[in-house]
DNA sequence: ATATTGCATATTGGATCCAATCTACAATAA
DNA sequence: TTATTGTAGATTGGATCCAATATGCAATAT
């Protein structure tokens, strides 16, 4: 009984709330860039967009805050966080003691499927012509072999480390298009996790986010030169 | 001119709002195990503790969130985080591999107020009859110790991570009594901090998580047995 | 007795409104 | 001119109100 209905039915309990639609949507746009660091973001105008008032707005700049994407100052709003050139190092030292432990855990419990997977977004990251996806399929491509570490809290700071930096690089690959040693060396650490070669995998990746570093520093002095 | 007021001075923009009130409260609360895992939080009643409406209290809940010190279901509210052993493990994880380093880079540039602080902070907690305050002095005295290791990012995660799994540090403290081996520890980081030797330091700090996790652990399964 | 339904109350999410503060610019004074 | 003051509009923080949903219990049916 009630087959059909079973198969479509979901947690409508956990459906989003107004404030958890707009949380992603401006983070996405955060880490995109198309708001970038230092842009102040006006309640009213965000509140207008969704057709709801500034309460789940604010609610959702308060969760913004909280994971370092906007300062918030009282009566004056709420800007877009910019990130100076020590932390931007420091972010990355986070990522270079965390990430390489998560794919070695990974690798351990890493199936097939998802060996496809992440080969599938290292090669549409590599074809893409359209330069706004790139950031998007490097991420993804980076999750997939993150995903299956069954370290849940690791996975959370390193995502919000990324977040935090994630408009930089996709600055960095859209400008320079600077990908051919990124998909290098996606190739490189996708092969290491095929083999279950998890010390290399973590040592590849190690690599890559130092390399990924020198990259972002240097196309960051060039701009500001 | 105006020598006493410059003094007296303080950035009043930066005062804090009502939701940035409750949210400390609220995290005192949880961090010292007044309010226990599972247990659920009714904004009216909070919004009456502080006389304010619902507003900044929900503002609060939401980065509470974030922060994972809490979770919302929609309609039903705000309900205490509880940890598996396995999230318990992956937090001791993380501490293990972010506090060594923070405290390497710290003794590089500790000053002898930094560990003059340090040591009565860790004379205090070895002294201390209340036991409701153990929690906090021991906190203190590891975080004075990574105070100038110029690494806020890091002291964010390590802060947010050690906010999890305090209050069940703190039922393990109070309820054990178990602070002897804690004690011995603390004096052998703060020598090896004082003479400059930050290798050992690191070392001492890691062995120290461990040894906290161990008998965390075996306090945890003798409850619940 | 047990399971289901209906309803009153409690609680949350969000809309609307008001007060506090900020910002930009005009008016004034030196 | 240049610096200071005053003021109107913009913007935020918070209060109050309303709608949607949850919860507990009584009424009903089996």
């Amino acid at each position: 009984m009630y087959e059909g209905m079973k198969a479509r039915a979901i947690d409508l309990a956990r459906t989003a709330s107004s404030s958890d639609v707009i949380f992603d949507a401006l983070r996405d746009e955060i880490i995109s860039g198309n708001l970038q660091a230092g842009e102040s973001i006006r309640q009213e105008y965000i509140a207008k967009l969704f057709n709801v008032s500034r309460i789940p707005v604010r609610e959702a700049l308060k969760r913004l805050e909280a994971q370092g994407l906007v300062k918030n100052e009282r009566y004056k709003g709420a800007v877009v966080s910019s990130l100076s050139d020590d932390e931007i190092k420091e972010i990355y030292e986070v990522r270079m003691n965390l990430e390489p432990l998560v794919i070695r855990y990974s690798v351990e419990n890493m199936k097939p499927e998802t060996i496809a997977l992440a080969r599938e977004f290292c090669d549409r990251f590599s074809e893409e012509e359209d330069s706004a996806k790139w950031g998007e399929l490097n991420r993804n491509f980076h999750e997939t072999l993150y995903r299956e570490c069954n370290r849940p809290f690791h996975l959370k700071i390193i995502g919000e480390a990324i977040d935090r930096i994630d408009s930089y690089i996709r600055a960095q690959l859209v400008l320079t298009r600077g990908m051919g040693k990124a998909i290098t060396e996606h190739n490189g650490i996708l092969d290491a996790c095929e083999r279950g070669d998890a010390d290399l995998a973590a040592e590849l990746t190690r690599q890559h986010i130092a390399d990924s570093y020198t990259s972002l520093m240097n196309f960051l002095r060039k701009k500001g030169t």
